[in-house]
RNA sequence: CGGGGCGUAGCGCAGCCUGGUAGCGCACCUGCUUUGGGAGCAGGAUGUCGGCGGUUCGAAUCCGUCCGCCCCGACCA
């Protein structure tokens, strides 16, 4: 294979391979802001298959889409002593209103007005749930008032010291999914439904296999009873935290005044929950799927998912093929793939076939003279370039064959890379040795938050979940010797 | 916040050491020839050399200072 222009391989740096992947396949772009970046068409139509594909699964489980604002009290941050204590370090604080142009050293600039600053400062969300629960707390007043089932798609901002495309930027867009119940059983029923609509669209829409489980306390939503997650892993042996969904208990409907009067009369703090995923989950496609010559994208989620290429050596040619490419991109559209002809005359076919390859389009259809003769079409795999020839007749339907064949394969062969690294070890050596390797270790901890923390400390390797169906199997803890009664499983992560 | 690197044309870079008024590749524009794996030839356009200050007859180049970005660590979806 070709290697493409400006990419370094996997090999050499995956780090530099992932940032040039992302910039070279027009996916994103820094912006002049550190931290922060441009989604670029190609990158913001991969969020918006994903909104319109999620949210048509939040729908389809009785939730509705609302809006809460950007701005949110700084006294409300405070009413939860877990949740300050996880987010405090990283808002953005507003002080001020307005600005004012001031001369310094003979130019003109602009200041914070003096005059404008604010009485009690606002923070830009961090995540919703102090001003949603807030609400929630006005809008409820009778166990008929529930459940609530709320979803909202927003902009966040975590203020990091260190970002990375999509992976983690100082702003993102995301959905949170708030919801409250009359008792704890049911919250924690809507914990685990969401969990596993986030697990279906990571493996079924995203091709991207992912272990569900619980976090420690120490991984936990700050303000969170338990947090349930979907763990996926990437190709360089790193996981990364691809969905989480909350518990929240009564933590936040006690700071909030969250109660309604039950059936009994009597009142009670409602039960909450609430569960998100990001952008974070384009970057979680990139790292899973894509290769040396750019991106490869699931059909599901593809915003284009074949490409026509006509070739043609003089103006009856362009014409005939270009004919040919629009009436069959006219019945692929019908039948349901999303079609698009390259009909550029200022570049060559070889420029197309590297283009679409990098833009990671599933599959690509060279159309020329020697096929229109033949009454055929030949298809192109982006995953290994392999060619099938197709009559054109009967296109349609095979492509939404090799369509789904693609997505299975993409599938396949992740959870073939996840399962080829894992590893199971017995003691802190194997453990080290694991850690190097890459990819997720199964080892015995005693699940006390100091050994959880040295292990972290010496091995940069954190508990990234304890799946649903851990079985007991008593032993030493990997680092500390103490009593551990199950295994869970570590990596280091994104 | 610590360590490292880098700011020169849209992008990638050279020039800086040893001061003399800015260059290469790609991309872009025009024309012709091309087109089944990133085309060729010819012509053309493009710069407050990150900002400010200093040294000097003269600064991209030397000195000071500020700013910004990227990478690596501590924090995190």
């Amino acid at each position: 294979m070709t290697v493409a222009k400006d990419i370094t391989p996997r090999a050499e740096d995956y780090a530099r391979w992932y940032t040039d992947v992302v910039l070279r396949s027009t996916l994103a772009d820094y912006s002049p802001v550190k931290g922060c970046m441009v989604i670029r068409p190609h990158g913001y139509s991969l969020w918006e298959n994903m909104q319109r594909i999620l949210d048509g699964m939040f729908k389809e489980t009785g939730h509705e889409n609302a809006y809460f604002p950007l701005f949110i009290p700084k006294s409300f941050l405070a009413k939860e002593a877990e949740h300050i204590e996880g987010f405090a370090k990283e808002c953005a604080v507003i002080t001020h209103t307005r600005l004012k142009a001031v001369e310094e050293n003979g130019k003109t600039t602009v200041r914070p007005d003096p005059d404008s600053q604010l009485d009690e400062e606002l923070i830009v969300r961090p995540t919703s749930e102090t001003i949603i629960y807030h609400m929630f707390a006005k809008w409820v007043k009778s166990y008929r008032d529930l459940p609530i089932l709320m979803n909202q798609w927003a902009n966040v901002v975590r203020w990091e010291m260190r970002t990375r495309l999509f992976l983690r930027t100082t702003e993102f867009l995301w959905q949170e999914g708030h919801t409250a119940h009359a008792t704890h059983e049911e919250a924690k029923e809507e914990t685990l439904r969401m969990l596993e609509v986030y697990r279906r669209f990571a493996e079924e829409t995203l091709a991207v296999p992912v272990l569900t489980g619980l976090k420690t306390d120490r991984e936990k939503f700050a303000g969170a009873l338990n947090t349930y997650c979907i763990e996926a892993m990437m190709q360089d042996g790193r996981a990364l935290q691809a969905g989480t969904s909350h518990d929240l208990g009564q933590n936040f409907s006690r700071a909030f005044e969250l109660k309604f009067q039950g059936a009994d009369s009597k009142w009670n703090y409602a039960w909450n929950t609430s569960w998100g995923v990001s952008t974070r989950l384009v970057g979680a496609l990139v790292m899973s799927h894509s290769d040396d010559d750019g991106l490869v994208l699931p059909p599901r989620i593809a915003p284009i998912q074949v490409v026509i290429v006509p070739i043609w050596r003089n103006e009856e040619q362009r014409v005939q093929t270009l004919a040919a490419a629009s009436e069959l991109a006219g019945r692929l559209r019908t039948a349901g793939v999303a079609t698009r002809v390259d009909d550029r005359d200022n570049v060559n076919p070889g420029f197309k076939y590297a283009e679409w390859e990098l833009k990671g389009v599933p599959l690509r259809l060279e159309l020329g003279p020697r096929d229109l003769a033949k009454n055929s079409v030949m298809a192109v795999s982006r995953l290994d370039r392999s060619k099938t020839p197709l009559a054109i007749d009967s296109a349609p339907q095979r492509l939404l064959e090799l369509l789904d064949e693609f997505q299975r394969t993409l599938f396949d062969n992740a959870l073939e890379r996840r399962e080829s690294t894992r590893h199971s070890v017995e003691n802190w050596d194997e453990f080290k040795e694991a850690v190097e390797a890459g990819g997720f270790i199964s080892a015995r901890f005693c699940e006390e938050d100091d050994v959880e923390a040295q292990i972290q400390e010496e091995s940069k390797a954190t508990v990234r979940v304890i799946p649903f169906d851990t079985p007991d199997d008593p032993g030493p803890c990997v680092r500390s010797g103490r009593p551990a009664k199950r295994r869970v499983i570590f990596a280091r992560a994104y």
